[in-house]
DNA sequence: ATAAATAGACAGACCTGTCTGTATTGCGAA
DNA sequence: TTCGCAATACAGACAGGTCTGTCTATTTAT
C-alpha cells in the first residue's frame, strides 16, 4: 500500500521535476504543462497536490533546502577525513557543488530574484533559509575561534554569497578559492587575538 | 527639431520605460503591452527601435550600465568632500543605492538569473559588465595600497557582490556595512605589508 | 467499490510580433 | 505662402502560441 503517509508517487515525481527544471531554467519560464508532462503525471494529480503554481514553488523551495542541507552534510563528512577544520570542509563542500553539473547557483537567491515580489511567500521562506544558512556557518566559524566568531561570520557570509552569484554570472567556479582563501584569512586574524 | 540625431523621443520613452519596468518586476514578468503603454508609444514604434523583446532587454543593459556608473561617480563625488579615500567613498555610494527608494539589487546580477541562458546577448553583457565593474573596484584598491591590491580586490568584489544579493533578499541595507568593514580591513592588512 | 491517477478538452487571460490605416510633422519646391 | 512628399508616430485589430487553472470522463489498484 502507499496511501497515507507514502507522500504519494505521483507527489514525489511532480516534486523532483519541477525542483529539477525550477532550477535550470527559472521558475517562470517553466510552466505547468511542461512539469506534468516529464514528470509522467495527470494535471488533475498535480493541481490536487498542489493547489497553484506558488504552492508548488514553495513546497519545491522547502524540499530543495533539505536536500542542500544533505548535500553539505555528506559533502563536507567526505572531506572531513583528512582535515578536522570543519570550515575547511565546508569550502571543499562549497567547490564540489560549483563544479557540479548543471550548477546554476543559489535557488533561493534565484526565487527571491524571480519572484520580485518580498511578501511572496517564496521569497520569505528564502529570506528565512538564508537566515538559517548563515546560522550554520556562524556555527562553523565559531568552533574555529569561538567567542569573535561573530565579528567575521556575517562578512564569511557575503563570500559566500558573493561567491555563488559571481560563479553564476562568470561560468566558472573559481570565486570560491578566492571566496575560501579571503575567509579562511579572516576568521584565521579574528582567532589569534 | 528634433530628428536626425535626437535619438527619437519615442525611442528615449520606451527605454526609461522598460529600464524601470525590467527592473522593478523582472524582465519575464513585464510584457511589450504593458510597457508601450506606460510609454505612451504605440507598439510599432517600439519594434521599429528594438527589433525584439532580446533586443530590448540587451539596449536596457547598455543603458543600465551607464546609468550605474553615472551614479557611482556622482555620489562618490559627493561623498568625497569629507574624505579622500576613494574605497570609503565607494562604499558609501553603495550605502546610498541600497537605501534609494525601489532598489532591488544589481540589474546584471538579476539579469543572469532570469534568463538562465548563459548564451542569451544580455547574460554575456552582464558578464561582460561585471568584470568591468570588477576592475573600477580593483583600481580603487590599487589606489589605496598599490602592487599588492591583486591579492585582495578579487575578495572585495565578492563582498559587494553578496552585500547587493543579501540586502535584497534580507530586504535591508545592514550588510554593506558588513561588507564595508570588512572590505576595509582586508585592505589595510594587505597594504601594511 | 472506493480512492487515486489517468488523458485531454476547455476557458480566459496574456504573450510576442505583424499588419493596416491614420495623423502629425518638417521641408523643399512652386 | 502653399502644396506635396517622406518620415515618424499613433491606434488598435489580429494571428498563433502559451500560461494557469477547471472540468469531465476513463482507467487502475486495492
Amino acid at each position: 500500500m502507499e496511501q497515507p503517509k507514502a507522500a504519494s508517487e505521483a507527489r514525489r515525481r511532480v516534486l523532483e521535476t519541477a525542483d529539477r527544471l525550477f532550477y535550470q531554467e527559472g521558475l517562470r519560464a517553466v510552466g505547468i504543462d511542461r512539469i506534468i508532462a516529464e514528470a509522467g503525471v495527470a494535471k488533475m494529480s498535480l493541481y490536487k497536490h498542489f493547489p497553484s503554481k506558488d504552492d508548488l514553488i514553495l513546497a519545491v523551495l522547502k524540499y530543495r533546502e533539505e536536500k542542500v542541507l544533505e548535500f553539505f552534510q555528506t559533502a563536507m563528512e567526505r572531506h572531513g577525513k583528512r582535515t578536522k577544520d570543519h570550515l575547511r570542509c565546508f569550502f571543499a563542500a562549497l567547490k564540489d557543488w560549483f563544479e557540479s553539473p548543471g550548477f546554476r547557483g543559489c535557488a533561493f537567491q534565484n526565487a527571491a530574484v524571480e519572484l520580485a515580489d518580498p511578501s511572496h511567500a517564496g521569497a520569505q521562506f528564502a529570506k528565512a533559509h538564508k537566515r538559517r544558512f548563515q546560522g550554520l556557518l556562524a556555527g562553523l566559524v565559531e568552533e574555529s575561534i569561538g567567542k569573535g566568531a561573530a565579528k567575521v561570520a556575517p562578512a564569511v557570509g557575503l563570500l559566500v554569497e558573493g561567491a555563488i552569484v559571481t560563479a553564476v554570472i562568470q561560468g566558472s567556479p573559481d570565486a570560491v578559492d578566492v571566496a575560501r582563501g579571503a575567509a579562511l584569512k579572516m576568521v584565521a586574524d579574528a582567532g589569534g587575538e
